[in-house]
DNA sequence: CCCGCGCTGTCACCAAGTGTCAAGGAAGAC
DNA sequence: GTCTTCCTTGACACTTGGTGACAGCGCGGG
């Protein structure tokens, strides 16, 4: 919890040309689809250069994707941050709260970025190269958390992949049902679904199956 | 198993400028990096232009990523062949097998693209792409199995779900230990990890652990 | 008052796609 | 055999995302 050191002018400046420009693109988006709005038409419509909008975004699907950096990373803490002795799927299901939670938040203005994420394929693709990320990150974590080798078994990976993909189902169905289900009942029945596995022991827990083909 | 109607001579005649197309491009990939090559130079290198190039393939990721198209529809054969008495488990895990086996078959040639397509962001976000697609025909095919409405609860799609993060993270193993690694062991163990969640009952069956935030 | 630094716009450029059109070649109708 | 038709291909122009290079402008410090 430290104070941002030093919100300098120059800093404040650029996140306000920042946040114009992606209100604008938002907008435009909105009424016209992703694809069909061109970075010089963003750019014009916030009065800069297309050049400079690059020097702001690394790209377009930065300026709806941008926010996602920032989930991965409390997703992380919050795992971090959960008592050592809280069962898997408890702590996992938290983990996804808070990034739920950082995303229902905000409820009308995210549910359309959510929505726009969701139906443009540029974008979706985006947004689950950043899950493909965190799952890493994730599983760095709970690997620590169970004091295991995260090379050894693939238990970790697997433990956040299945977090991710509620986390993933859970903002499917929210968006679908555009903000009528409610985010956290929708995540805990996800979780539901994957408790006996994150909470199964797993080093051994397995008469492996190895039934017929 | 229906013999393939007509393998009519220009079809024929499509399939090996295809084909050669296809074995140019991995070839310079594999030397110079995905983006390192331009639609140019692999049209130049097997003596067509490149408007030609876009006639057999929509986009340069395409031409690495177009087996996949095969991959999805064959797993969701193979779950809706699987007998009905299976557990989802098992079931999930034939599937996969499927899909894996269809990868782990051809070796050499496979490991290479999956590790290029792993290893290059672009195409491993049209990789996560298709995952997506196919856990949405699996969730279905799933859904038809159990006899649920598949809008009724969030399970068929999650069971879908772990199985394909399953899929990627053995994937990911193997790719990583270059071969080196069974595909089937490794497989084995990840279901291992899902399995209680697999074969739990899908409707009730959650004391909803509703724990504190 | 001038100097330097950072931000910006302009312009040129590359690569991925796409539309259009005209030429060529194979297959069928007469 | 020839004519016609259709399909494939190449050539060319064009749009769009994205980058590099350079020149101008504002601003604070000397």
């Amino acid at each position: 919890m430290t104070t941002a050191p030093a919100p300098s002018l120059a800093e404040r400046k650029r996140r306000l040309v920042a946040d114009e420009l992606t209100k604008a693109a938002l907008g435009l988006f909105a009424e016209q689809g992703f694809d069909a709005v061109t970075v010089d038409e963003i750019a014009a419509s916030t009065g800069i250069s297309k050049r400079t909008f690059f020097r702001y975004f690394a790209s377009k699907e930065d300026v709806v994707v941008r926010f996602l950096a920032d989930l991965g990373s409390g997703m992380r803490a919050e795992l971090a941050g959960r008592p050592a002795g809280e069962s898997p799927s408890t702590a996992l299901r938290n983990t996804v709260w808070a990034a739920i939670d950082a995303c229902a938040g905000h409820a009308e203005q995210t549910l359309r970025v959510v929505q726009l994420i969701l139906g443009t394929p540029a974008l979706r693709a985006r947004f689950l190269e950043h899950q493909s990320q965190w799952r890493e990150d994730l599983a760095a974590e709970l690997a620590d958390r169970l004091g295991v080798d995260p090379a050894t078994g693939l238990h970790p990976r697997m433990a956040a992949g299945m977090a991710l993909t509620a986390f993933d189902v859970v903002l499917q169905c929210w968006s679908a049902s555009d903000g009528a289900q409610d985010p956290a009942a929708l995540t805990d029945q996800a979780f539901a679904a994957i408790a006996p596995a994150l909470d199964a022991t797993p080093v051994d827990a397995t008469p492996v199956d190895t039934t017929p083909r």
